[in-house]
DNA sequence: ATTATGAATTTTGAATACAAAATTCAGTAT
DNA sequence: ATACTGAATTTTGTATTCAAAATTCATAAT
């Protein structure tokens, strides 16, 4: 039960983060209500602030609002999981097409050093590690192409898309040795200050991450 | 003034319509500090549902909010609106492909009827009209091909770049004489359903119109 | 005349209040 | 036992209230 002092200047903010940590955690499950009265006295605030942050992750799809019903914690099928990495494909293509139009030495110096612990080793096998780099480096590409509207956009998709690998078996769609390469092509287009290929491969990078998990699915459904 | 009665569900949602308007209108200046007080009054609502809606805008960009100083209605740079014409040329692109790979019969006869009216002249002088037509299409296309995630986003993305076009003279960023003959190809991809070149006419399309806004900034630079 | 000071006013952020709607639950009829 | 009815309870949507912060405005100092 995080405690909530006065000492901040935008509540709902503050709440909005704890709401949005709480979700992907799972300490609020998918399909279960929100209670209102409850939630705020829990984190010691009034309701004001805490519908006001509900309405925030309303708009960002991790709850949904039913009217004159409440807010619920919203549930991701497969299938809407599928049209994210859709989504995150053309989205981060494009952030990777800007990234390599106006990336800086110091930012290639950077980008050169993604990876690395992973590159000399003949298989990887510590998969929490590689995932979490996996999470940087693509923030990291963000950071560098995307600004304004496709930063406040891919934010949004590629939260749903992390608090999604908490449920899958080890938190990647993909093996690291099937992924690695992918990664570093596009770290060498970019770093070529190739817009081009910056932007196909990492769209081909996501192509083939959304044709997986379509498979799992066929996979499941047959199993 | 519209006159809001206790007639309805949600008074956010329809607070929120009459906002956008508003600001698509120009009744709300962009700069403009929006007094809370005084709006909710003209509104006969109290600041609570109008400080929901004003939320929502902020995540649409339509509006800006600085803590402990208020709301602002939003000024879009040009550069800005270069940015906006680039996402939609992924994201139209992206729905461009879906609709092609989706398709119904009755659909492709829809499609097939836009922009007749223009097809038998030899030129196009009402501009309005064309304008209105193109933005018919567009979302045409994205009711067929997006849903869910993909549409919420464009929904966005077009009002601002649509309540742009206000501002600008005739409504319109390039000629319909340069867009008819990519409009139509558009089309006959999607009615070919073919994905690949549904996408890929579908981003030309941005890709010229984005081009022809930065030229009209150089323009209004040198001049 | 310009800048600085601080009191009066306005506005914001958040809690509280309250009527209307939804939900729960007990008691009754089938 | 099950389905129905309506009263009691809870929850939502919205208005109101209030303290703290920001802004305005008038006055005094340079």
């Amino acid at each position: 039960m995080p405690n909530l002092g006065a000492q901040h200047a935008n509540l709902d903010q503050k709440v909005y983060q704890i709401l949005k940590t709480m979700i992907m955690e799972r300490k609020l499950l998918p399909g279960e209500k929100i209670r209102q009265e409850k939630l705020a006295q829990e984190l010691g605030i009034s309701r004001t602030p805490l519908v006001a942050a509900l309405k925030f992750l309303e708009h960002e799809k991790l709850v949904e609002s039913k009217p004159r019903r409440g807010f619920y914690v919203r549930l991701f099928k497969i299938q809407e999981m599928v049209s994210i990495f859709e989504l995150r494909e053309v989205l981060e293509g494009l952030a990777a097409r800007r990234a390599a139009g106006q990336v800086t030495n110091t930012q290639i110096d950077r980008l050169r050093q993604f990876f690395s612990p992973f590159k000399q080793l003949p298989e990887i096998s510590d998969y929490r590690r590689y995932s979490q780099e996996d999470r940087l480096f693509h923030n990291y590409v963000i950071q560098i192409g995307a600004k304004e509207f496709l930063r406040s956009i891919l934010e949004t998709y590629n939260i749903i898309s992390f608090s999604y690998q908490v449920v899958s078996s080890e938190g990647l769609v993909r093996s690291p040795d099937e992924t690695l390469e992918e990664h570093l092509a596009v770290i060498e287009a970019i770093c070529d200050r190739d817009p081009e290929a910056a932007e196909n491969l990492m769209r081909n990078h996501f192509k083939k991450s959304a044709a997986s998990l379509t498979e799992g699915i066929a996979k499941l459904r047959s199993a």
